[in-house]
DNA sequence: CTCTCATGTGCACGCCGCATACATCCTAAG
DNA sequence: CTTAGGATGTATGCGGCGTGCACATGAGAG
């Protein structure tokens, strides 16, 4: 392991993140503590402050990594969708991540966390554009900025309210329905942002 | 004061909401804790531990106080909803009070917190019985239920992803901006939920 | 071989949630 | 009026937490 430093422990910076992976999924959040993670890394109690400046650090490291795994999660669902349907199941795969994942997703978006980490800024930019991309090539003529952040945001909403038990989340067909159905509401409204988009050029 | 206790204190249970609202403020939820609540009302550590059960459930109540408090906000948007920019006015208050009170609103959807409490439960039951009631009215021939979840999906994500400070919110307007036209392409969309209800009931 | 610096340890401090035992004081029954 | 009882707040203590600081250790440079 030659780039990472492998002194005494190994790889303490790496083990650190995995035991707060563990601890998120098992415990929820409120077990993540860094001296939880030391102990499951089997060092000890402050030895992590090597590696992260402070518990937030760790919990923003963790968060983007989050941001890769939906992303890769986005992609395994479609690498390039193009039609509604294909767009709809990026979305259910966006709120499964969410739901498979809920105390990890709630470190990604529902922490208060000032916005001074590099790497959550960097991820989640990424994930934007990553939409973004997407309603450019899948609807050329719209106005891509304003119809991807709308359809993040519905389905970034339909995610959280099904976390929170808002919604009926019994079964994942019950959720992809009724995400797909609303997806597909948006996008049969998608000349609205055409319209909005020319309008806008038109001043 | 003959309903809820005056001994001691007055009403300490009273003035321990007031005391986490102030601290939610003030220091975001960080600050939250029952400690700090108890030297805010002048009172010894523990005595909060005869009104709420443990921290989580003082969480709650105040969660419980900020849904009165947003379907107050909402409702002096505009008390009685029907066009689409009547309903486009709510949803910018919406995303106006989690801008607003950030903390709080944190509180009332991004806590993990368990289910089980009857007033939390309660009161954001009554927040989606008022949108689908709004929806209802406004939108005779729809699926209410669809058409007003996804719509709260869409307000409630705007809202997030503003707080999250992943979307433009420099100037009131550009929010205000932003929601409006959301809001407006979804009820364009309407019709597609009507067809949905429509195929429902056929089937 | 030694110097040096990154890495990990030990310890201490103050904060926290919460359990338990105790003090206080209203209220109501006799 | 007295007194028993229960509601309310206090005192104390335990274990856990984040984190600053002094110290030990060991890998690699000279």
């Amino acid at each position: 392991m030659p780039p990472t430093g492998t002194y005494h422990h190994g790889d303490l910076r790496a083990a650190c993140l995995r035991a707060a992976r563990e601890l998120l999924e098992e415990d929820g959040s409120a077990g993540l503590s860094l001296r939880a993670v030391a102990r499951r890394a089997g060092v000890s109690a402050t030895a992590p402050y090597r590696h992260y400046a402070d518990r937030d650090a760790l919990v923003s490291a963790v968060a983007a990594e989050g941001y890769r795994e939906l992303a890769g999660h986005l992609a395994g669902a479609h690498p390039a969708p193009a039609t509604p349907d294909e767009l709809a199941a990026v979305a259910v795969a966006y709120v499964r991540f969410a739901l498979d994942h809920p105390a990890l997703f709630r470190a990604m978006f529902a922490e208060p966390c000032d916005p001074t980490s590099e790497e959550r800024v960097a991820a989640t930019a990424a994930i934007s554009e990553y939409v973004r991309g997407i309603v450019r090539a899948a609807f050329p003529g719209s106005d891509a900025e304003a119809l991807s952040t709308t359809i993040w945001a519905l389905v970034h909403g339909l995610a959280f309210l099904h976390l929170d038990g808002k919604l009926d989340s019994s079964t994942p067909e019950a959720v992809a329905a009724q995400v797909t159905t609303a997806v597909h509401a948006l996008f049969q409204a998608s000349p609205a942002f055409r319209t909005a988009a020319a309008t806008r050029t038109a001043d």
